[in-house]
DNA sequence: TTTAAAAAACTGGTTAACCAGCTATAATCT
DNA sequence: AGATTATAGCTGGTTAACCAGTTTTTTAAA
């Protein structure tokens, strides 16, 4: 197990070795957006490490949109300049892997927004998807059940409510995190899950009547435990 | 270029349709968290799908934290149970791009909760930083020159500052867009920068002195136009 | 029968050769 | 010379064979 984190370690460190030597070439070689980067190959051969190696670190950059691979013709520089650029690699090399408190900090602010926005947005279908989920939670907690599945759920329901795709994408990326977490440090335990089921009621009521404000304030009651919990870690 | 976003829409949909087959898998197979997946080359086999598609396919599922590969050993399902599980896949299926909307109306979010945790928790390095990227900005500003790069540093020099890795992390991510997109739409002209030195430099003072809500205030101040700018395209 | 050691099979990752399509150069024609 | 076509080489993506570990099965010993 150690080891395998290792190994994982070392690959993380090639992979942004990679990263910050493409940022030094475009620097080096004057590349202005739109500018196509060397090929691949000429890539892992000047850098002295695999094809496959170059592509991730592509895709890494790919993925935080400062550059854009199209097939047959190229990896090219993306519509930002270099200052940004440079600007933007630093900031990804130093990028930290995010711990739980940042987790939770983070979802309850996107879900206090989400919620406003599901009130004012949601449809008749998105209704029929939230109540749905909080039908499957109260059955489970109701029974005293472990539900923090059901829980989750419910709340990503409402984050595909709110009409922010944006939003919606970070709710995703953010909850498996955090399931995992709550499950090891027993957050929910089984005397929360009842007492939820109230607040959820209330949440959906709430985005049911299109009343963001109120729709705001039960999730804040809602997430009062959590709060807690957060700021005491 | 059409073309090319057949193509590219092709895959994607290729991929989503692996997804979807893995989550059925998963059911079929009743497979708990930690179980195993099926090797790469038998989902290959029985999908009918090269074993690249497979990977690609893991990999976005491992980017949301619902599967977990380790080498020379297998892929195994995460520890959320079989509910959240489909639940999930059934939401990132459901995925759309990020319109420009989105990602504006994300970014305030974002960086109003930012800028007071950077006033409560930035260090004196922190600090550092962000006046070096604000001066950047002044200088360009101030002889009329286009500055959006710029900005967008010193904006994420506060993210960098606000101890949220996950927040930090998220900034990252929409920035590019939001940099191509102003571009495009021309949103900062000179006569808007000129201004926003004097903006930038109270939400300076207001870090420096470790006053959340003026830090806030003075983001705030200086989100109006774009806030105008995002409710009415 | 139980345990320990050895070997066979299997795993995700890596590599190098290959592919279809794009791009720039060269050759051809007007 | 200028425009057009043909050609050669280069591109990211795909494929299949290979690799170094892990895992399971088999074998041998107690």
């Amino acid at each position: 197990m150690k080891l395998e984190v290792l190994i994982k370690s070392d690959n993380q460190e090639v992979q942004n070795q990679i990263i910050a030597k493409i940022g030094e070439l475009i620097n080096l070689k004057n590349l202005e957006p739109g500018d196509k980067l060397p090929s691949e190959r000429m890539l892992s051969e000047k850098f002295e490490v695999s094809r496959s190696n170059v592509r991730e670190a592509i895709n890494k950059l790919e993925f935080y949109g400062l550059l854009k691979s199209i097939p047959q013709s190229g990896t090219f520089v993306a519509d930002i300049g270099v200052i940004a650029m440079n600007g933007m690699i630093a900031d990804i090399l130093r990028l930290e892997d995010p711990d739980f408190k940042s987790l939770v900090e983070t979802r309850i602010l996107l879900e206090l927004k989400i919620v406003k926005l599901a009130a004012l947005r949601r449809t008749k279908e998105d209704l029929i998807h939230i109540k749905s989920a909080l039908d499957a939670y109260e059955e489970k907690a109701s029974q005293g059940l472990d539900a923090v599945q059901e829980d989750l759920l419910f709340h990503l329901a409402i984050a595909n409510a709110s009409g922010n795709s944006t939003l919606n994408t970070f709710m995703l990326k953010i909850t498996p995190e955090i399931i995992t977490n709550f499950k090891k440090y027993h957050v929910c335990d089984d005397s929360l899950s009842l007492s939820a089921i109230d607040e959820h009621k209330a949440v959906y009521e709430a985005i049911k009547a299109g009343d963001p404000q109120l729709a705001k304030d039960k999730m804040k009651v809602h997430f009062k435990a959590l709060y807690q919990y957060c700021y005491n870690i």
